[in-house]
DNA sequence: GTGAAAGCGCTAACAA
DNA sequence: TTGTTAGCGCTTTCAC
């Protein structure tokens, strides 16, 4: 029954070095039965003399429970991805608090790559998933349910008629706040260049932007790029917009690199912003702080987005009960892509 | 021995539902054993209908392995470590790149946060772990070698006496061509920023400076600043340098938001760069190509050292020969900021 | 307060 | 080709 020298010692080697039995060991390491102090003192000092560390594959298989969340990314983990990955900081910040947060609760996190096969989707040993920003056919989304492993978002699957517990912005409403900060700073027609829809806050986006178009009973002007967008597509797509009979006179992207695009390629017509056309973003990111002018964007604050989902998916996994959506605040960052008339000094 | 219904189904279900042997149905699912093709056929099926999936804690107690690498990056997961965090593209793209190769490989990849505690060090279930820019003093670095977990850096630690597979750039050589790039644009003495020496890479990079200044035989400028590092205390550096008898006229950042810093301040003092001074980073990052001027930094390909490290690991997990230290390429990106002089027009 | 023994679900050596 | 069975290392019920 005990192991020879040289491997890792297991709970059999402890006990007998500690003339006890394994219950004991257990018992004296875990703290969780009735154990005479004396003996629970001498079975620690042992065990730390051995080195002994329960051996984690065991207690999973024991207790059925890894303590362990996966985390998947769109775009995330597929070699060669690197470019299409959007901005770098949100996803940082993101995967950094869903980090932090995971610890918090007693968890290890792991980094799903997106284009994760059904195999080992299915061979993940994982308490919980969360998924961000899925577009609805994601591997995770179909097989854990199956499993009874309940899952997570960041946004809401747009294909599919699974429903998940998610948290996310209010980017619906926050477009609409960045349409008014447009009006109130002398802009009469914003449009907005979009990604594809399938990711839902750009359909929350668009939708709002449709309706409020619809109330001010103006035309929407909406341009849905294709995959993969691109800075230079968005500068394109911009100046298509411009060259209309009535063009827009103000750009709401969906992302920086998008709003990006549009503020080199309206330069480069000559365009100035402010001045002839404002720009902002639904995602802000650090290149929008840095490029003259600076531009407005929407701090949609991923470290909330990823703790909430973290702390979301915790409690489900313990079994505590949950609202089943969560919506955390966001803010418009004004910045000089969209100052200019009477309030040109500052927001 | 059999489940009812509503659990998982175990590998015992599909037997009795396949009317064959455990042994079967487990070389069936494997390909290992030897099982005639229709029993295989039929064990197959019947585990499909009644989705069966193999436990992996089982799997992973009887086989020893999790097929789980853990991956650490300094000052990450760590609640409100955000803005402690050095460039994000530059982990962004490590990350990406060594989550890819893993699952190229078969692996899940575990974010680490960065304060993890030795209890939770040891209940880690993995098969081994790469370890960013570690300072040495990490507790991966500890408890891991003495459960027989192999480790791979990223850089090397600088304290503590463990020696471990790394990957890295090389750091000194770029430093001395970014030197030498100076001097070709008219520069006459350039200055180090640096952050704490506890990087390796800081180190390999002030060691290559003052060697090289004692082969040119001038008085090397070097300002290490203290934890944590900023924009501002860079810039406050940087003025008391210029504030010497004999100031330096370029400057070479440990990265980016350094570099960034310098700028910033040398500009309120009225200095010019390129014209006035140069500026360059040894780390790349977006802000660097967005800023006005952009500036010179060292490409040190983070997917290639992320990749790199994951693959040694690999190696070194499933028994192959690995060389211990690999040096990946880097290459320095000429940029505004130190452009200048006949070559102004570009490199 | 302590220990014997029955699993957790799987793999693989060995037998048939 | 297929089945029996002994572990892997731990937790936990139930006696003592």
């Amino acid at each position: 029954v005990y192991n020879s020298v040289c491997m890792a010692p297991n709970i059999y080697e402890v006990a007998h070095a500690a003339g006890v039995s394994v219950t004991t060991v257990s018992h004296a390491l875990s703290g969780r039965g009735r154990v005479a102090p004396a003996t629970r003192e001498r079975v620690l000092r042992i065990a730390e003399q051995v080195g002994y560390a329960a051996n984690p594959h065991a207690q999973r298989l024991v207790s059925g429970r890894s303590r362990t969340l996966a985390i998947q990314i769109a775009g995330f983990g597929v070699a060669g991805s690197t470019e299409f990955l959007p901005d770098a900081a949100f996803f940082l910040d993101l995967l950094n608090a869903a980090s932090a947060r995971a610890a918090e609760r007693g968890y290890e996190l792991i980094l799903a790559s997106y284009d994760l096969d059904p195999r080992r989707a299915q061979s993940l040993a994982i308490d919980g998933a969360v998924v961000v920003d899925p577009s609805g056919d994601e591997v995770l989304l179909r097989e854990l349910p199956d499993r009874g492993i309940p899952v997570v978002t960041t946004s809401r699957p747009t294909i599919g008629s699974m429903r998940f517990p998610w948290v996310d912005n209010d980017q619906g409403g926050m477009a609409v706040r960045a349409f008014e900060h447009f009006v109130r700073m002398g802009y009469r027609r914003p449009a907005v260049i979009a990604t594809a829809r399938r990711r839902s806050y750009v359909a929350d986006i668009i939708d709002a932007y449709v309706e409020w178009s619809r109330r001010r009973g103006t035309e929407p002007l909406v341009v849905e790029l294709p995959e993969p967008p691109s800075e230079a597509a968005a500068g394109r797509a911009a100046r298509r917009l411009l060259a209309l009979a009535e063009p827009p006179d103000a750009f709401y992207a969906t992302y920086d690199r998008l709003a990006l695009g549009v503020l080199r390629e309206t330069r480069r017509m000559g365009l100035d912003a402010p001045r002839d056309l404002g720009i902002a973003s639904a995602v802000d990111g650090e290149v929008l702080r840095w490029v003259e002018p600076s531009i407005t964007a929407a701090d949609i604050k991923p470290g909330l987005l990823g703790a909430g989902a973290i702390s979301n998916l915790v409690d489900i996994v313990e079994g505590r009960p949950v609202s089943a959506s969560v919506i955390v605040p966001s803010r418009l960052v004004v910045r000089g892509s969209t100052r200019r008339g009477r309030d040109a000094g500052g927001v």
